[in-house]
RNA sequence: GGGCCCGUAGCUCAGUUUGGAUAGAGCGACGGCCUUCUAAGCCGUAGGUCGCGGGUUCAAGUCCCGCCGGGCCCGCCA
């Protein structure tokens, strides 16, 4: 069931609106509603008139008069009286009707509060996809809070979602690491072990760039090998003696590549399998911690052992653009743009900016055979789409990849897929504020140092509460960082960098997870002292300002839940929940709940339960563990 | 060089989608509030040429054009 009574008031105001518009004028005119900045004016507001003041050539004042007067409230659920000022068309609610409506359907529906249907078709979200071969760190981060989030979203509004995981076990990255791993069987794994391979695959990088660079460009990665045999020397040493044994070790890490994507040598495939799930494993005990679970992880080696980039490759050879040179498969995108207008719409409009701006075509596979990214991701895009039939598909990828998200939708287009099925979520990086984070340098502050950072800072300030017993301290401890992290990840819009502080990151103030999770305690404090939440209430006892807001602000989560899917903007919720919080604590002070009297201590009570349950459902689709205690 | 993104308080960010009523938070600074539902809170003070310059409009942080600064992409890497 979703019930949303701002809506309705919106909805009804603003076609009401239009309808006196044509009345009096006879002609169509978009009406734009929105909340009144001050309380005193009304409660929702039209500026409709601004803009016939030009077509009429009156005053605005006298037209708003005019509508103001022709309105007929009474057909408008909730609303009390109209009135103009300033131009404006001021809508002024019954707000006990209106109080009782948002609380009583906030309660009725619970869990479901700000839910609506949009639509029932079969959506994929794919996100986090990290390469195994170093942890998780906050960038990756990024993605999979924002990749999770929006998944909640789509729930929310109907969607049949499944979150799937590209384990990209055989490109150049995995094998790079799979032939360090083979210089040094019997290293013994210590730690953690996506952290412990992180360092090996990092190494066996700088090393193998060392070799490749010269002058400026080699100090560099001569730094970054510094560096790491600080943290690890033993390992580093003998890694760098083993591969300086190697004549050309770039040529055997292509061979690695080469054999695990044929997939007929067990032992080059259980060499891939032993680095790249011990890894993975490390990457869902981090996931796990987050609250972020996966639907199924899609192995790029067997999407190449299944068939389906072979599929892929005969759909686009049937296209006429499959174009090979020194047995480099590519699509020739350019002759595909030159020919064809649905190609062109999808790269973006003439012909001419595609020449200039695009690369002529897009390399699928090397010259020795393997399959590039490009290639194995034409072949996930056709399993997404004709495997598992879904109808929408979002990649949540970092903005660096917007070319090659542009290319891929061309090349789905040339395989008979509508283009506007695959969307690509962008996101920008976290930045630190020094030093770039580079996961092939060994550069990044994990996930996992992040939790454990934020636990141990929750951990102090708990000493100090009081009725917290031992035994419970360890788990606030965790779901407390969990919020400070998600949240953290999550309020930026997604086009905008974060910039990662400590400080920042790990805030437990206002504007943060923590203080999300700390009104929503209050509120579960309060309900517990105040026994059930009664049946009957007057909502007229409702009266306070910063009870009016509240309300307004619990009737807004299913429209701003909307929102956030039409804009593909998971911040929005954050931002939602962090004001809904604020108005929370705000109401604390000024109004007593228990201590109030009859009468006003029930409506408050149930103003309580409903503002509950909206913070609760948001940091549910936020991933903002929930806490009775903190 | 070309394309895309970003630029709002000392710092980190909302507000730009659909132009609308006094540009909002947090951190940091300063000053108050715990015999009263959890002080991870609340109240107050200070802090703004909304990068710069034009334009459109009754109205521009928001739309258009130009410029400046930062980032990303233009690989048989991913």
């Amino acid at each position: 069931m979703h019930l949303d009574p701002l809506n309705e008031v919106r909805r009804a105001f603003a076609d009401n609106l239009s309808k006196v518009i044509k009345d009096l004028y006879s002609f169509d005119i978009k009406v734009t509603v929105s909340r009144v900045p001050n309380l005193n004016f009304g409660d929702l507001g039209s500026p409709v008139a601004f803009e016939l003041a030009k077509i009429l050539k009156k005053e605005p004042n006298e037209i708003s008069n005019q509508l103001s007067a022709s309105l007929d409230v009474s057909s408008i659920p909730y609303a009390h009286s109209s009135d103009a000022k300033g131009g404006f068309v001021n809508l002024k609610l019954n707000r006990k009707d209106f109080a009782k409506a948002v609380i009583d359907s906030t309660i009725k529906v619970g869990p479901d509060f700000g839910s609506s249907l949009i639509e029932r078709s079969r959506v994929m979200v794919e996100h986090t996809s990290a390469n195994p071969v170093h942890p998780l760190h906050v960038g990756s981060g990024r993605n999979a809070v924002i990749g999770d989030t929006f998944a909640n979203i789509l729930e929310k509004l109907g969607f049949e979602v499944s979150r799937h995981y590209l384990v990209n076990d055989s490109g150049r990255q995995a094998s790079l690491l799979v032939y360090a791993r083979s210089r040094l069987p019997d290293a013994k794994v210590e730690g953690k072990p996506d952290h412990w391979y992180g360092v090996l695959y990092a190494a066996c990088n700088c090393i193998i760039e060392l070799k490749k660079r010269r002058g400026k460009e080699a100090e560099e990665w001569k730094e970054a090998l510094e560096e790491l045999r600080k943290r690890a020397p033993d390992l580093v040493n003998k890694l760098e003696e083993e591969i300086n044994k190697d004549e050309n070790p770039e040529a055997s890490v292509a061979e690695l590549n080469k054999k695990y994507q044929e997939g007929k040598d067990e032992v080059v495939k259980a060499m891939f399998r032993e680095v790249t799930e011990a890894v993975m494993e490390g990457f869902k005990q981090t996931l796990e911690r987050l609250g972020i679970r996966h639907d199924a992880y899609d192995w790029e080696s067997e999407l190449i052992w299944g068939g389906w980039i072979d599929k892929a490759l005969q759909r686009l050879k049937k296209s006429g653009y499959l174009e090979k040179e020194d047995g480099a498969y590519y699509v020739n995108l350019l002759k595909a743009a030159e020919e064809r207008e649905d190609i062109r719409k999808v790269l973006g409009g003439n012909i001419e900016e595609i020449r200039t701006k695009m690369p002529p075509v897009y390399y699928l596979s090397r010259s020795d055979g393997t399959w590039l990214y490009t290639g194995t991701d034409v072949g996930y895009s056709l399993y997404k789409f004709e495997g598992l039939k879904e109808d929408k598909v979002y990649n949540v990828i970092g903005v660096d990849q917007k070319l090659a998200q542009l290319q891929l939708r061309a090349a789905m287009a040339l395989m008979g897929i509508d283009p506007n099925k695959l969307v690509h979520f962008s996101y920008e990086f976290v930045d630190l504020p020094e030093v770039k984070m580079s996961g092939r340098r060994g550069r990044y502050v994990t996930i996992d140092e992040l939790l454990d950072e934020a636990k141990k800072r929750v951990k102090d300030l708990l000493k100090e509460r009081v009725g917290i017993e031992e035994k419970e301290v360890e788990e606030i401890a965790e779901k407390v960082a969990v919020g400070a992290i998600r949240y953290a990840l999550i309020n930026v819009i997604p086009s905008k960098k974060v910039i990662f502080t400590w400080d920042r990151v790990l805030n437990l103030q206002e504007n943060s997870g923590p203080f999300i999770q700390y009104a929503y305690t209050r509120t579960r404090g309060i309900l517990r002292k105040a026994g059930e939440v009664p049946e009957e209430f007057d909502a007229s006892h409702l009266g306070e300002e910063i009870e009016i807001e509240l309300i307004y602000k619990i009737a807004e989560l299913p429209e701003t839940i909307r929102n956030c899917y039409w804009l593909m903007r998971p911040d929005i919720l954050a931002q939602y929940a962090n004001d809904l919080a604020m108005l929370i604590n705000k109401f604390y002070e000024k109004c007593p709940v228990i201590a109030a009297p009859k009468g006003v201590r029930e409506a408050r009570t149930a103003l309580v339960k409903a503002a509950s349950i909206a913070l609760g459902n948001a940091m549910d689709i936020l991933g903002i563990p929930r806490l009775d205690k903190m």
